[in-house]
RNA sequence: GCGGAAGUGGCGGAACUGGUAGACGCGCUAGACUUAGGAUCUAGUCCCGAAAGGGGUGGGGGUUCGAGUCCCCCCUUUCGCACCA
């Protein structure tokens, strides 16, 4: 028989608490902190509504945050928009609107939804990167860098969307297309654009990777391969016709990885963009080198790339001299060398490396064996049968004077060698390239510099900022140039050396610069003369925990680590890492395992959840559909069983509330509870109540697995109704169900907040739930009274004894050996040996 | 090719440092209450088998009293990177 309680109503009880606590600044950060914590989430571009997916990343996060207030830290959960970018341009074409009145409409609307969702962030310290007093400061830190020599202009072969029209940096460049248009190859463009040196850096970002324990192991080794450093050494090669022409050290020089190779040096190979290929190009091979450089141009990275398609090249007539072997060898030019990666010239040693020996293959170069694989590894290598390279270790051979010494391991011998004698050098080189951040498009955040015909580039004086977007363009059109050009109250201007006319420069920057520092900014979110004060930052720095999707392993993430160590440098910052761990929550995909998008019209919304259950019941239902970690296939009836849970819950412990006998249970009854005194059933239920508050603990603290936390509470709930209604508990019991109501109150209240905060205060609780301090574990109710212990014979399982947990080995033994079954099995014979693991198994060995 | 992650019931997923595989939930089956139920409650639900028993965590080996977990070799899926010399 069940008794008639209050409906549970989340769409009254909602709206309540999430006055209540915005009311009292539950939410607000306080200053200065005593015991921080920094939870941060990464913030959201606002295209349209929230959708599924921040649900869920925004859930993890305020599960945290709300969880570490509890505990007595000082939280700061802050939120805000990356809100410049490209989809604001596109809607403005198709639409005819203002890119911002897009972007703030956007915002809007988001924001509604997200304090729907009454998630704990501070929203007085909201960042919106398109607005000036925010872009004031991306715009300093541009100047910043420009102080530091790391922002510098420079023309160079970029990449190039011919449908955004405008140049990307090499991290959107994804399959060869640009990464908002999958399908659409980049083209190579020789422009004039600023870049950020982040390669000056390349190093440390490499070496701090140590720093960062907490970090996703897949991310860091992500991280380690992008920036892919290789030690090596660089090799000139003269050229003969050039030593007289333009004196002494002129030459094509190459880097190596494998320097003891050299004398196994037969061709040497050009990027069709190297600078000398038309200066030792003969004049008979002119036409035929200009023709190739110039397909090779007109191809696209992926065309280029194909590591399927036949290496082909052209040679130049002209030949250079392999500086330990001084043989003559040819000059090719072939666009399988890359033109951006070290020299953009490679040594072929097609006897020791599979590309040139494919090269070599195909154009009857000659092959020169310098390497011998040791006898056990392979037979004897011969330049005319070999049918691939030996790129494996071995003895040096015919390589004076280091015939005998083995390679690779005697690189480092070779090139101290090399450097005695002027031919080469150490050294390292890194895959990384410099940041391109100019963009032709107008909603960005305007780049600093002007440009005088008398002064050259100039830096706009920092009084000056922010350089203010114009409000309005004539068009959004992509043409190749930038919107602003056309704007003349922006574009023209003075310049700020010499006064006289100049002009400012025309593009935007890339949106991730907008987002590398914004972390920073929330420290001191209002602050109107610095990006944010020394004193906050020391105060709130790092974030201790920061959660966003792996997509930005290499691209976010390697910025903000980037931007932190400049400012570090610059002693704006006191630490060298944004953050000390970081956490990729899974992605919410739909029920055929398509990830949602606009395009696909599968978006599920969550505010159409919440018209029909509230918050809590999809919040329980996302978080105990996986761990946070793994992805998920969305789907309505994984809402049924957390819907189902909640109801449960809701009316056992408000029929228990409601019981005569609760009012006389108040105080701090959980240390009262001995659980000897309890019955069977109860004494279940209490150690239930505490593996939950233990399991949401342990979550919080370390996983984020919070679907184990959420069933540990099912466990409860099944284990307390088992006992009876509230109102057939007995007098001795009935104690501990009100304490476990409590308790329920207070640990479930991370996970579902309104709901936590509704029973906490109708169980008599004053303050907010969230003031209320995190429950103990009782140690003495986790204990069980008795436990199950399997007996196993010879690893099978076969019986099964109770024993208290603390029995000893002895006993334990007796009683296994005792077991009618285990004396079956074992015919009266004694066991050979009998395994004791205390408190869970024995294993007869018979 | 290189690097990462992952393969457990019909499904999502549990399983602490090697110790009862399948917690919790969805779904399903049967029953109860109902005019009815797509509500709720009770029981059952890894597979084979009437039972006793046997088998079982992608496949194959191994270590161990004992392996989802550790080691070796494969297979599959998935995500990065990819002619980086």
């Amino acid at each position: 028989m069940r008794r008639e309680v209050d409906p549970f109503r989340p769409h009254e009880h909602e709206p309540r608490w999430q006055e209540l606590w915005r009311r009292e600044g539950l939410d607000r950060t306080p200053e200065p902190p005593r015991d921080k914590r920094y939870v941060l989430e990464m913030l959201p571009y606002p295209s349209g509504d929230i959708h599924i997916g921040h649900f869920r990343n925004y859930t993890i996060g305020d599960v945290v945050a709300r969880f570490e207030r509890m505990r007595g830290h000082d939280v700061l959960h802050p939120f805000g928009w990356d809100a410049f970018g490209l989809p604001a341009e596109n809607a403005a074409i198709t639409r005819g609107i203002q890119p911002a009145e897009w972007t703030y409409k956007n915002i809007e609307t988001s924001r509604a939804t997200l304090q729907r969702m009454g998630l704990s962030y501070d929203w007085d310290r909201e960042v919106v990167t398109c607005r000036a007093d925010y872009y004031k400061f991306t715009q300093w830190m541009f100047l910043l860098l420009h102080r530091r020599g790391l922002a510098y202009r420079a023309r160079a072969a970029v990449n190039w969307c011919p449908v955004d029209q405008t140049v990307l940096a090499n991290e959107h460049v994804v399959d060869g297309c640009c990464w908002r248009h999958p399908g659409v190859p980049v083209e190579k463009r020789e422009l004039e654009q600023w870049f950020f040196k982040i390669t000056d850096y390349a190093q440390r970002l490499l070496d701090d990777l140590d720093k960062l324990p907490d970090w996703p192991e897949s991310t860091v080794k992500m991280q380690r391969s992008w920036i892919g450093r290789s030690e090596g050494a660089e090799v000139t090669f003269q050229v003969p016709g050039w030593a007289t022409a333009s004196g002494h050290g002129e030459g094509v020089t190459v880097f190596t990885t494998r320097p003891d190779t050299l004398w196994g040096a037969t061709f040497l190979t050009l990027a069709p963009e190297h600078r000398m290929v038309e200066r030792v190009t003969t004049p008979d091979r002119r036409a035929e080198v200009e023709a190739y450089v110039a397909a090779a141009r007109k191809k696209t990275d992926i065309e280029r790339s194909d590591l399927s398609r036949q290496k082909d090249g052209v040679f130049t007539g002209a030949y250079a001299i392999n500086p330990v072997t001084h043989d003559p060898i040819p000059i090719w030019v072939a666009d399988y060398v890359l033109g951006g990666y070290g020299t953009g010239a490679i040594m072929g040693v097609p006897a020791h490396d599979e590309r040139d020996f494919a090269f070599a293959r195909a154009y009857g170069l000659p092959l020169k064996v310098v390497v011998q694989p040791r006898d056990q590894d392979a037979p004897r290598l011969d330049a005319e049968t070999m049918t691939e390279a030996w790129s494996g270790d071995g003895a040096m051979v015919d390589s004076p004077p280091f015939d005998g010494t083995s390679a690779p391991q005697g690189i480092p011998q070779v090139i101290a060698w090399l450097a005695e004698r002027k031919i080469g050098r150490a050294k390292v080189q890194f895959r990384l390239r410099d940041w391109l951040i100019s963009r032709q498009r107008y909603w960005g955040c305007p780049i600093p510099m002007i440009h005088c015909p008398q002064c050259g580039v100039v830096p706009v004086p920092e009084e000056q900022l922010p350089i203010e977007l114009p409000a309005h363009v004539e068009s959004f059109i992509p043409t190749g140039r930038s919107p602003l050009e056309d704007v003349a109250e922006f574009i023209n201007t003075t310049c700020p050396q010499c006064a006289g006319p100049a002009k400012r420069d025309p593009d935007t920057m890339d949106t991730f610069v907008d987002s590398s520092w914004y972390m920073l900014r929330y420290v001191d979110a209002h602050n109107d003369r610095e990006p944010f004060s020394k004193e906050r930052a020391k105060e709130w720095l790092p974030i201790d925990l920061y959660i966003g999707g792996d997509e930005h392993a290499t691209g976010h993430l390697l910025y903000s680590r980037f931007f932190t160590k400049v400012l570090f440098d610059a002693g704006w910052v006191p630490v060298e890492e944004p953050a000390t761990r970081l956490f990729h929550h899974g992605m919410v995909a739909d029920a055929l395992g398509e990830t949602m998008s606009k395009s696909k019209g599968n978006v599920v919304s969550p505010g159409t959840l919440f018209e029909k259950d509230g918050v809590d019941v999809p919040r329980l239902a996302m978080l105990f559909f996986a761990p946070s970690d793994a992805e998920i296939l969305w789907s309505e009836a994984g809402i049924e069983g957390a819907r189902r849970f909640v109801y449960r819950l809701w009316e056992t412990m408000l029929a228990t509330i409601a019981d005569p006998r609760f009012a006389g249970t108040s105080g701090n009854p959980g240390a009262a509870i001995d659980p000897a005194t309890l019955s069977r059933g109860a004494r279940e239920a209490w150690r239930l109540v505490h593996r939950a508050l233990e399991r949401t603990t342990q979550a919080c603290e370390r996983d984020l697995a919070f679907n184990t936390a959420v069933a540990a509470f099912m466990e409860w709930i099944n284990a307390a109704r088992r006992v009876g209604e509230p109102g057939e508990w007995s007098a001795a019991d009935f104690p501990s169900l009100a304490a476990a109501v409590r308790i329920v109150a207070q640990a479930i209240a991370p996970l579902a907040p309104h709901l936590g905060e509704e029973l906490w205060k109708r169980s008599g609780g004053e303050e907010s739930v969230f003031r209320a301090g995190w429950p103990q574990v009782d140690p003495a109710a986790l204990k069980k009274d008795t436990v199950e212990v399997p007996i196993q014979v010879n690893g099978k399982l076969r019986s099964r004894v109770y024993l208290a947990p603390d029995a000893s080995k002895e006993e334990m033994e007796q009683a296994a050996l005792l077991d009618e079954k285990v004396r079956e099995l074992l015919a009266g014979k004694p066991p050979r040996r009998v395994v004791v693991v205390p408190g869970r198994l024995v294993n007869v060995v018979a």
